[in-house]
DNA sequence: TTGTAGGCGTTATCAG
DNA sequence: CTGATAACGCCTACAA
């Protein structure tokens, strides 16, 4: 691969003059200038990446650290962020944890001997990050925090409003006429789904209704999790009449379980997901869910990055992307009068 | 960051034995091994990827070319490709080409800057990838080609057996009875799509049912295309009694558009896709379809590359992985008797 | 304005 | 078995 020594040859210039052409580092004569940019057309001269790394001690890289792109809501984080890296002349490393935090270590200790102009991540859970992402910002490496933060974080982050999309769709069900609102959260020590926990008590609590403690279920962000504490929540009496999904693969399996259990969604049962995936559209009945741009997370943390890359020292920013209600057709008003008895409260 | 001169100095050697200490290049007596095991210990070290790139021409990085991360089947190829990768040293560097050839050829030739040990690539259409890889050749780095292949590849391959998984599909929907069989195709220049639709002829051909043309349409591997294309198909008299779809997305679409046409699916109409995305089984029906393992796919061709880097020099590998029927509620038999005249051919 | 030369952190070659 | 030392390709003072 041709190299600056063989374009400098070529140019019959200097090989520094060779790098002022090309980093505009020193004004060059036009005819040199010329000479040296018909020399690189011709050889297809590149510079080495990895060289001009090792040089300036930084390369154009970012990594990207998420716990798996399997999972359809990242993607399109990784997208957004890929878009924006690219066309500002970044590369992307992408690296999956498995939500594992031992993981994310490894990869968070390694990519840093790659010299990486950034980092963005969107943190496992009980993640180490605030303590290894000081060694980063030692080296003057930005790090920006994704989706849902560590225990704290003070770095730069993006989120979405996890608690007034949660408040928004709660509110919505309240709305709707229903009284017997349940939730399915993610794991509770995971910033996202403790906001969205927050905004789902505050909506109950502005219309006095108290939360019934069964009534709220903990489980991981997945279809198995929603699968199986709806079948938890369906067995509760009085059963619920709603119920918000901590995202929606949790949604999706609560769909699953509802149909299951011979009931129908949303006449006996209101659901609401949170995410608004694509796969969503598809479901029966489609699925309503608090929207968020994973897309918009992903550009906006890459373009954080970049200001920090650009020299921007101001102190940390704390992102925060609205969200909005996408209403399909999985919730409706409450069934009017109860089938059996047994859907009664307990009261006696 | 700690650098291999100042572990030389904690373990009073030279950094030569340090280096060998590390690469195991030479026999180190022990007690000197140890010592230099402990520097480097104490001093969190770990050696600077990018010089070592540089020295050695060739970085523990692995580029890989995808159409898009958003797009659900190929996340699992990447997790293939990054699982494979990662556990033996390598990185992954992640590039989206929206399915435009020029944008794959800024990647490829960007890419190669990197110093990358090897190349994953997923070809947009029209891909000029055969000529490219040549200059990744000549620097002795390996590409390999996943899941469709460029005209006249002939390097390192895998993919799935598209022309069979067709086959079994079609030939499920006519064991059921079957008789007017539509399949909605990929664009046909990926060779992909043109041996899914080898595979649905060579099911009819078997049977000697000869295929209607109208009964074929192209389109994207999208879910729009999907829908397009079956109101054409469900416009047409007669009607055909199931659609082979060339994937999930398109599947997808055909469902939709078979929902608002008032039909019902499988009962008016029988549906299998390919893929087997995990979307498919909270649809309603749940779609069948072929079942490819992305997942595979990556890892397959991440081993090839590693066995490559590892100096493998075989001629080049084609590998086809399997597929298999997943077969759920979307497929059924055709309906007994025809709505109406309408849908009897039209053979008067 | 252009050229020269030193060095980034590693590895590899070659003496000792 | 260990230690100097010269690259790898590029950038950047600094000198001319």
């Amino acid at each position: 691969m041709a190299n600056m020594k063989e374009i400098a040859k070529m140019a019959r210039v200097s090989i520094g003059t060779v790098s002022h052409v090309l980093n505009n580092s020193a004004g060059v004569r036009e005819p040199i200038r010329k000479r040296v940019l018909e020399a690189v057309q011709a050889a297809r001269y590149q510079p080495n990446q990895v060289a001009r790394g090792l040089r300036r001690d930084k390369t154009n890289m970012i990594g990207m650290i998420i716990p798996d792109v399997t999972n359809p809501f990242f993607p399109a984080v990784v997208r957004g962020a890929e878009d924006m890296a690219f066309s500002n002349g970044y590369r992307l490393i992408l690296c999956n944890t498995d939500n594992d935090h031992s993981k994310e270590l490894v990869h968070l200790n390694e990519l840093r001997t790659y010299l990486p102009a950034g980092l963005i991540v969107i943190p496992s859970n009980f993640s180490d990050l605030t303590v290894q992402a000081e060694r980063y910002q030692e080296a003057g490496t930005g790090v920006v925090c994704v989706d849902r933060l560590p225990t704290n974080w003070s770095g730069d982050s993006v989120t979405a409003d996890n608690e007034q999309g949660a408040y928004d769709a709660t509110q919505h069900l309240l709305q709707l006429g229903h009284k017997k609102l349940a939730t399915i959260t993610g794991p509770l020590h995971l910033t996202n789904a403790k906001e969205r926990l927050n905004g789902f008590k505050r909506a109950l609590r502005e219309v006095k209704l108290s939360l019934t403690p069964e009534y709220v279920q903990e489980t991981t962000f997945d279809k198995r999790g929603g699968y199986s504490k709806t079948l938890v929540l369906l067995r509760l009496i009085p059963r619920p009449t709603a119920i918000f999904a901590g995202n929606d693969m949790i949604a999706l399996g609560s769909l699953l379980a509802i149909r299951e259990a011979g009931l129908v969604c949303p006449k006996d049962i209101s659901l609401i997901g949170f995410d608004d995936l694509d796969l969503g559209e598809t479901t029966d009945p489609a699925l309503s869910s608090v929207s968020q741009s994973g897309y918009q997370l992903g550009t906006t943390a890459a373009r954080i990055l970049l200001d920090r890359i650009g020299g921007d020292t101001a102190p940390a920013r704390h992102i925060v992307l609205e969200t909005s209600l996408s209403l399909r057709n999985s919730v409706a008003a409450p069934p009017k009068r109860p089938k059996s008895r047994s859907d009664e409260p307990a009261r006696t």
